[in-house]
DNA sequence: AAATTGAGCAACCGCATTCCT
DNA sequence: GAGGAATGCGGTTGCTCAATT
C-alpha cells in the first residue's frame, strides 16, 4: 500500500501533542506562518510529519477556536446543516464560527445522533424513523425503477399512505452554468418526479404542485459569532416563478419553470425542497412536504433556472 | 477497592483532490 | 498530459476519565 511520504520518516512521534511540542508550533506558525506543512517540523523543532502539525493547529492551536461546549443553537445549527449537507464536516464547520470539523464530527457521533433517535428521527435521513423503515421496505422491494445508480443520477424513494413519489435528479452537466466546482457534481438542474399509485390506490386523480422553497445559510466567511435563527435559516415561499399542474391522469407530465427570485441572488447556499400536493391536501390548503429534494448547494446567481417535469418524462 | 463500561475527545489512517514540475 | 507531492477530508481508533457494578 502507498503511504504518505512523511509517514517514510523514522522516529516520528505519534499520539498526545505535550505542552513543549505545542509551544514549539504555536511559536512557530505565530511567527512564520505554516506555509509548506511537511517542512514545518523540520523548522519549529519537532519530531512529527508535518500531517500531524496541521491538524493540531488546526484542530486546536489556532487562535481563533472557540472553546467550551456547544450552545443550544450551535447544535440546532449542525442539525439543519447536516440536513442539507450531510456529513460534509468541513462545509458545515466553515458554517461555524471557531468550531473545527473534528470537533463537530465528534459532537454528532457522541451526541446529537443520539438525542435525534431519542426523538425518533433517523439522523441520517431527518425524517422520523417509521418513515425511514416504510421508505428502506419500499425500496427493497421495488427495483423496477428506470432510474439507475449506475447514471449519472441521484435516487431517492419518498412513500406515504397514499402513494408514492420517485424521483430522480440528474446532475449537473451543462456548461452554461458555472457553479462552484467543488458541488457542481452534486447539483441537480433537471429532475423528474414519478407518481406511482400502485401501493394503495391505483387509478386515483390527484393534483400536482411543485411548490419550491429555499433555506438559507450564511456565507462561509461569516464571521459573525452569533448568528440568530433568522439570519441562517430561512424556510421561504418567496417569489418564486412555481408551475402548479393538475393531472388527472398521471402519465400526464406536468412541465415547468422555476426561477429564483432576485431576491435569493446572492452567494448564500441553499437548497430547494419540492413540495407535493394531494387532492386531500389541496382541500385542506395545507402544504405538504411530499417530497423533499436531494440535499443540494447552488449559488444562485448563477443559476436562475430550474427545469421539471412529471410523470416520467425525461427532459 | 478493583474491574468494567461507556462517553467524550484527540489523533491517526487512508483515500481523494489539488498543486506543482 | 503524466506523475509525484502536498493538502484536505471523513471514517475510525484508541486513550482518558468518570460512572457504575
Amino acid at each position: 500500500m502507498k503511504r504518505h511520504s512523511c509517514c517514510y520518516k523514522q522516529k516520528l512521534r505519534k499520539g498526545l501533542w505535550s505542552p513543549e511540542e505545542d509551544e514549539k508550533l504555536l511559536n512557530y506558525i505565530t511567527k512564520h506562518g505554516h506555509g509548506c506543512w511537511s517542512s514545518v517540523p523540520k523548522l519549529a523543532g519537532l519530531e512529527r510529519c508535518g500531517k500531524s502539525c496541521r491538524l493540531r493547529w488546526i484542530n486546536y492551536l489556532r487562535p481563533d477556536l472557540k472553546r467550551g461546549a456547544f450552545s443550544s443553537e450551535e447544535q440546532n445549527l449542525i442539525v439543519e446543516l447536516h440536513a442539507v449537507l450531510g456529513n460534509r464536516w468541513s462545509q458545515i464547520a466553515a458554517r461555524l464560527p471557531g468550531r473545527t470539523d473534528n470537533e463537530i464530527k465528534n459532537l454528532w457521533n457522541s451526541c446529537i445522533k443520539k438525542k435525534l433517535m431519542k426523538k425518533g428521527i433517523d439522523p441520517i435521513t431527518h425524517k422520523p424513523l417509521s418513515e425511514v423503515g416504510k421508505e428502506t421496505n419500499r425500496s427493497d422491494n421495488n427495483n423496477s425503477t428506470s432510474f439507475s445508480s449506475e447514471t449519472n443520477q441521484d435516487f431517492f424513494v419518498k412513500q406515504t399512505s397514499d402513494f408514492s413519489v420517485y424521483s430522480a435528479f440528474q446532475k449537473q452537466e451543462s456548461n452554461s452554468v458555472s457553479l462552484n466546482n467543488s458541488l457542481s457534481s452534486m447539483i441537480p438542474t433537471q429532475f423528474n418526479i414519478d407518481i406511482d399509485g400502485s401501493v394503495s390506490n391505483a387509478g386515483f386523480e390527484t393534483q400536482v404542485c411543485v411548490k419550491p422553497s429555499i433555506i438559507l445559510f450564511p456565507p462561509p466567511n461569516n464571521t459573525s459569532s452569533t448568528i440568530s435563527e433568522q439570519d441562517h435559516v430561512k424556510v421561504s415561499e418567496p417569489n418564486w416563478e412555481s408551475h402548479c399542474g393538475t393531472t388527472s391522469n398521471l402519465n400526464n407530465p406536468v412541465m415547468g419553470q422555476m426561477k429564483w427570485s432576485d431576491e435569493y441572488l446572492n452567494e448564500s447556499l441553499f437548497s430547494t425542497q419540492v413540495y407535493v400536493k394531494s387532492e386531500t391536501d389541496f382541500n385542506s390548503n395545507i402544504a405538504f412536504p411530499w417530497s423533499q429534494s436531494q440535499a443540494c448547494d447552488v449559488f444562485p446567481k448563477d443559476l436562475q433556472r430550474m427545469a421539471f417535469s412529471f410523470g416520467g418524462q425525461t427532459l
